[in-house]
DNA sequence: AGCCTAATGGAACGCCAGTTTCGATAAGCT
DNA sequence: AGCTTATCGAAACTGGCGTTCCATTAGGCT
């Protein structure tokens, strides 16, 4: 069982080698969707691509290593963070972007291969790690701005507020399994905000 | 692919049959901490557990099974919930309550486990739902409790402030893959209770 | 245009997870 | 104690996953 080598399509990612890496993730994805992660098969994925399947364990070697280029495709689409103008507004419009996330069919099952796929493979924990350290770093500069505007406590800790935002939503979605709705949404931004007010995401000095 | 029958073993639940039981399933947790649950295999825990891989594959059918019947036994071990007689007390026993559970070896292999079966197996997702709905209930009671003493504003909802604790330490643990500590777990706490005080744990009248 | 070789994919193979069969064992009951 | 049968477990079997081998295709470069 060899690693596949990471430079596999790399060296060549012309047409064909780019065709069939489109059509193998798509490939992926819709069978994420339909049977969710633990019954993703190289085998069943290969034959849905249109690709020999011996492509498919060479360069991406596990189910794992699928969802994990799958997850690191989605990395290179940042999304546009809106601007508002207000902190409530800005942090509203995260949560309502993480909420749709979470329940878009293809996104929704994508995050949630990930995660199950990181819990015993490290290639995948680091692609969710870096996905998620973007987006929360492109999202603490929205907190910046408040704080320089005076809406929010000086010293306020932007990322932990921004992750204070989605942790509530996730912990649904993978812990209690409840419905991930948008008064979870909006009641989850009016909590940390709250929090945020209060000075309670402003590091503590030792 | 017959489902395990829910009443094998439960007819003559006696000598034999609870000690395979509990072999079994104190086998499933040691493999579950050496490898994770991507590596479950059927084969290895009957191996490990000195019993014959009939049993296992008809009592329970699958890796998730066996991750499920551990949930429910978990399940029945009600953990004491101290009771400081200060919110901030209660929510600080909570809170380090649920980080010994996460960073325990095996308590804590087996919560991931659980977490990547539920994703794809419906009973692992009922046993999660079940576990964390007692849990929950139980501590809501101490919220109910400061609410009465009027440390908290009426109609504060206990379950959603419970949540609130856990859910940035689930995120990490899960989520953003990053060491959850006792830091993390104190400042939840503060973030949770901060945002009870402004009261937006009271729920919204329609 | 034509060469070189990276990359693909068909076919055959080995191995192990999961199933089936059936005899052995011991739990529960009188 | 002795009977009944639920439960267990050894062994043989099957199917599909993952690997290996090698011929074919098509990027990239001169």
């Amino acid at each position: 069982m060899d690693r596949p080598s990471r430079s596999a399509g790399t060296v060549r990612p012309g047409g064909r080698t780019a065709r069939v890496r489109a059509a193998v993730l798509e490939a992926t994805q819709d069978a994420l969707v339909e049977h969710g992660f633990h019954a993703l098969s190289m085998d069943q994925i290969a034959a849905r691509a249109g690709v020999g399947k011996t492509t498919v364990y060479r360069r991406w070697g596990t189910p794992a290593g699928l969802v994990t280029d799958l997850m690191n495709e989605l990395a290179n689409q940042s999304a546009p963070h809106s601007d508002t103008g207000g902190i409530e507004g800005d942090l509203r419009a995260n949560a309502l972007m993480v909420l749709e996330a979470i329940n878009d069919p293809r996104l929704g099952a994508t995050f949630q291969a990930v995660i199950a796929a990181a819990t015993g493979d490290e290639e995948a924990a680091r692609a969710l790690r870096t996905f998620y350290r973007r987006r929360i770093d492109e999202w603490a500069a929205v907190v910046d701005l408040a704080v320089a505007r005076g809406e929010l406590p000086p010293g306020t800790d932007g990322k932990e507020l921004i992750k204070a935002v989605s942790a509530p939503l996730y912990y649904r979605l993978v812990v209690t399994r409840e419905p991930v709705t948008r008064e979870a949404a909006l009641a989850s931004v009016d909590r940390a905000l709250a929090a945020a007010r209060a000075g309670a995401f402003v590091a503590e000095t030792v």
